[in-house]
DNA sequence: GCGTCCAGGTCTACC
DNA sequence: GGTAGACCTGGACGC
C-alpha cells in the first residue's frame, strides 16, 4: 500500500533519553517490525494504529539531555483532528517517551546487577507495540523450537499475510492485523509457515482479539498488571511466559534460555532442572526487582556481554 | 543415509 | 492443585 506524507510532530521526551538505544536495540529488537530500516540515525518502520497502516519515520534532533524526536507521519488517506491525535498518542507511548526512569534508576544504583547496565545502557527507554498481536505471534513462534525456526516462521507470517507499506522510497512489511490471520484456516496457515501445533493457537488467538471485543492494548494499561494478565493468560496458546511479554505492563517472562542468564546471576549457577526452577527463579527476580522487573529484565537482556564482562560470570547470550 | 534427540511453552487428562 | 505426556518441525549429532 502506497502511503503518503501526512504530518510531521515533534516529541519531547522524559530525560535522559537516548533515541539509537530506544528505538534500535543493542540485542536488534525492532521498534514495530522486523522489516524495519535503520539508516544513518534514521528509523523508517510501519505498524497499524486503530487498524489503519502507518508509516512512521523517526529520527532524533536532540540529545540524551535534551532530547527531542522527529516523527514524520504517512498514511493512505488524510487523517481527522481525532484520528491525529490518536496517531501522536500511540506513536509516543510506543517509542517510551512518557516514562520516567527517575525511580528506576535510583533503585538500580543501588542494585549490584543493575548498577552496571544502567550506566551501560544510560538512557534506554522502554517501547511498547501498538497493538497486542505482533507480541502474540511473537510469543507463539518462539514456543518449544529454536530461535531460527521462529524467525522463519515469524518471516513467512511477515511476508505472507502482512500489510506492505511503501513510503519515503522505503519498503517495510508490518505485522499481519488479527482479521488477516482469522479468516486463514489452521490448516493452511500450518503448511505455509511451517508452524505446526502453533498454528491452531494463532488461529484461534486472532479470531479472539478480531471478532470477540477482547480489550485493546490501552484498555489492558488501564487495568492492574495483574487483572491485564489473568485477562491475557484467556487467550488461545498463552501461558504465564507468554502473557508476561504481551502485558502492557511487562512482565519477568522466564523461558528456558532467560532461565540460564538470571539463574546465573541471581543464584551464581544455570539450573539443573529448568522446569522446576523457572519458577524459584522467576520469584527471585520479582522478589528482588518487584514493580521494576520488566525494566530490570530489559536492562539485564539488552546488556548481556557487558555484564558477563563486568560481573565476571559466563551469561548465555542467545 | 538413518534414527534419535531436543529446542527461548502450553494444553489436557488424570490423579 | 499438581504433574506427566503430547504437540509440529528441522537441525545437530552419533552411528
Amino acid at each position: 500500500m502506497k502511503l503518503f506524507p501526512s504530518f510531521t510532530s515533534e516529541i519531547i521526551p522524559e530525560r535522559p533519553y537516548s533515541f539509537e538505544l530506544t528505538v534500535r536495540k543493542p540485542t536488534g529488537w525492532a521498534l514495530f517490525t522486523p522489516s524495519e530500516i535503520f539508516a544513518e540515525g534514521t528509523l523508517w518502520t510501519a505498524t497499524h494504529i486503530d487498524n489503519r497502516l502507518v508509516g512512521i519515520k523517526l529520527r532524533s534532533k536532540g540529545t540524551l539531555d535534551e532530547p527531542t524526536v522527529i516523527a514524520e507521519i504517512f498514511l493512505e488517506k488524510k487523517p481527522n483532528a481525532s484520528q491525529l491525535r490518536s496517531i501522536n498518542r500511540s506513536v509516543t507511548r510506543s517509542i517510551g517517551a512518557s516514562e520516567d526512569l527517575t525511580e528506576f534508576y535510583a533503585m538500580a544504583e543501588n542494585d549490584d546487577i543493575l548498577k552496571h547496565a544502567v550506566v551501560d545502557l544510560r538512557g534506554m527507554h522502554n517501547t511498547m507495540a501498538s497493538t497486542i498481536f505482533p507480541d502474540a505471534i511473537l510469543a507463539i513462534t518462539l514456543q518449544m523450537t529454536t530461535i531460527t525456526r521462529s524467525n522463519q516462521m515469524m518471516d513467512c507470517l511477515l511476508r505472507t499475510y502482512g500489510d506492505v507499506a511503501e513510503f519515503d522510497g522505503k519498503i517495510v512489511h508490518a505485522w499481519p492485523r488479527p482479521d488477516s490471520l482469522a479468516s486463514v484456516t489452521p490448516e493452511v496457515l500450518a503448511k505455509m509457515c511451517n508452524m505446526g501445533y502453533r498454528a491452531k493457537h494463532l488461529v484461534r488467538l486472532a479470531k479472539k482479539i478480531d471478532s470477540e471485543g477482547f480489550p485493546n492494548i490501552e484498555e489492558l494499561e488501564s487495568l492492574t498488571p495483574m487483572e491485564a494478565k489473568k485477562l491475557l493468560l484467556e487467550l488461545p496458546g498463552i501461558g504465564d511466559y507468554s502473557a508476561d511479554i504481551i502485558n502492557p505492563h511487562g512482565g519477568f517472562p522466564i523461558d528456558v534460555w532467560s532461565a540460564d542468564v538470571f539463574g546465573q546471576l541471581l543464584f551464581g549457577k544455570e539450573p539443573v532442572d529448568k522446569d522446576k526452577e523457572i519458577q524459584l527463579i522467576k520469584n527471585e527476580g520479582i522478589r528482588r526487582w518487584g514493580k521494576w522487573s520488566w525494566m530490570a529484565f530489559y536492562y539485564v537482556v539488552q546488556d548481556l556481554e557487558n555484564l558477563s564482562d563486568r560481573l565476571g560470570v559466563k551469561l548465555r547470550l542467545s
